[in-house]
DNA sequence: TCGTTGCTATACTTTTATGTATGAGCAAGA
DNA sequence: TCTTGCTCATACATAAAAGTATAGCAACGA
């Protein structure tokens, strides 16, 4: 009967042997050395009780048990990094760490003007760009600040309403003048279509808030709506994208502007933990004076 | 500029001096010794470049940067805790710990006996009992199945309704024969009343839900409700209890029941998470069962 | 088939962290 | 005033963890 409680420490070694795949790996990723985690692993299955990995010359497999133990320590890595970012600004000026979540397009389109502006007035500001799709939780803290395109749950959190941003239909100038312009949605079948390649939840809300939409057959299918973006801009065909956006390169015009219009409802997502925390506070103000500013434009 | 992580061992010990306020006390709590732990504070300052504690022969006093940074080391210590926990039932039996969590009184009123039922047919199990009105977050899994009386948020919960708790005035048949029994709600104004000591959210409910209610004087002021269902029982006054529970006890007997009633809406809560936790599945169905009966006894 | 490259496991050495013992400072109580 | 009990800090010895080097095994490609 073991009662000792493991090292916090063999977590993150766990963690990382998981993730890396084998104990090399994860000694590399730590700056340890393989016999070094390879003895941590040891000393938690002591602990634990039973095997975390079946061992090969090929890596470790993790075990069911490994599998169920993987969330928590997740969760630790998680919060161990929003520590450090919090103590990096507890130096009373504004400086240290903030972690921002945001989607592709407007972490990759929307947000470096917003944060090289701050950036300038903050120098000290260290800014970590999480732009993926994949969303990280606030409560979690695995960022510290989020752009929601959802309405946030309330629970522990500051959410601020952007506004909506206008989505439309749109494509490139020489698309339209090899193509011509369609009239209306069912003109659309004629087309090529940039679109989705997975049905995810945002896009079937989508679909049955707007009646009228033909079955397509679409062109080009992608996920990354940063790829349908790069797709129209090259005048592939028509497809969906932020009318801010469009409106920047004078020759991506809108397609049925009347008859198709759609938007997208933004929120700025902080932990309420952080609401004191200057270095948060500087950035969640630019963030959503940014974004006000962006979404009112033509 | 040191990028070295801190051990996270360190946040452990951290955490432990900050809730001891000494290196001693945390030393004793951590089964280490107080040079050790002072290493660890000092190496943590170091790393993150400034003091955690102003030292002192009464002990350590932590500065706000520390106090910033408390949440995060809880956060850490309650995950750990769970993780163990999540271990603890890895076997595939039903063996290990699941904690609950539950008010006071239904925590020693209600509780023991399904649990006590529960343990003769699990005896691997191992149950941590938390009866306390201050609520462990679920989410944050603090503990692993709640009692809740409030409807609990749906983020990644499961979550059981189980039904009202009745609850109504109540007193000794020896305080009764004593000082009568009162027939109006107004009358209660000449009665030795059992009630809270400060208002809580709850309380501030009940009395707006509540018409008729007149201003009254406690003439026992507790905040727990144990000691409120405990000074009923000893013939001190009139006060509010679960009816199930009065109904144990012949000489408890029901005031005011026809013009005053309140229920408690009563849910079951688990983290998502444990859902396929088979030593977690088999307490939340205990629990349901036995509450469900429980509140519907007379 | 043979060499290369990845991996783990083990023996050995060195470094690092921990424990022990002790001194000094402060506060409360006889 | 002088204990007693608590604290933290320091010097030193020891135990524990890390690194180094190497051997063995499986897969891949020439």
């Amino acid at each position: 009967m073991s009662k000792i409680e493991p090292s916090w420490d063999y977590y993150r070694t766990f963690l990382m042997v998981l993730k890396g795949g084998s104990l090399s790996a994860a000694a590399r990723e730590l700056g340890l050395t393989q016999p070094t985690v390879g003895r941590h692993v040891d000393a938690m299955e002591e602990i634990l009780g039973f095997p975390l990995f079946t061992r090969s010359p090929q890596g470790l497999l993790p075990t069911d048990a490994a599998r169920a133990l993987q969330p928590y320590a997740e969760t630790l890595a998680a919060t161990s990094a929003a520590l450090l970012r919090a103590a990096s600004g507890q130096q009373g000026t504004v400086s240290g760490t903030v972690r921002i979540s945001a989607s592709e397009v407007i972490g990759i389109e929307v947000l470096p003007p917003i944060l090289a502006d701050l950036h300038e007035r903050y120098p000290d500001l260290t800014i970590e760009l999480s732009a993926s799709d994949a969303i990280e939780d606030i409560l979690r803290q695995e960022a510290d600040i989020a752009v929601r395109m959802a309405v946030p749950g309330q629970d522990a959190l500051v959410a601020l309403h952007i506004g909506p941003v206008p989505l439309g239909f749109h494509a490139h100038r020489r698309y339209l003048d090899r193509c011509g312009m369609p009239e209306t949605l069912a003109d659309l079948a004629r087309h090529s279509l940039i679109g989705y390649d997975h049905e995810t939840a945002a896009i079937r809300a989508i679909i049955a808030r707007t009646p009228g939409l033909p079955e397509v057959r679409f062109a080009l299918k992608a996920d990354s709506n940063l790829a349908q973006l790069a797709a129209i801009r090259a005048g592939f065909g028509i497809g969906i994208c932020q009318n801010a956006l469009a409106a920047r390169d004078p020759n991506i015009l809108p397609v049925l502007a009347d008859g198709f219009a759609m938007k997208l409802e933004t929120w700025l997502v902080m932990h309420e933990n952080l609401k004191t925390a200057p270095r948060c506070r500087v950035v969640f103000d630019a963030l959503a004076k940014g974004l006000r500013t962006y979404i009112r434009q033509p």
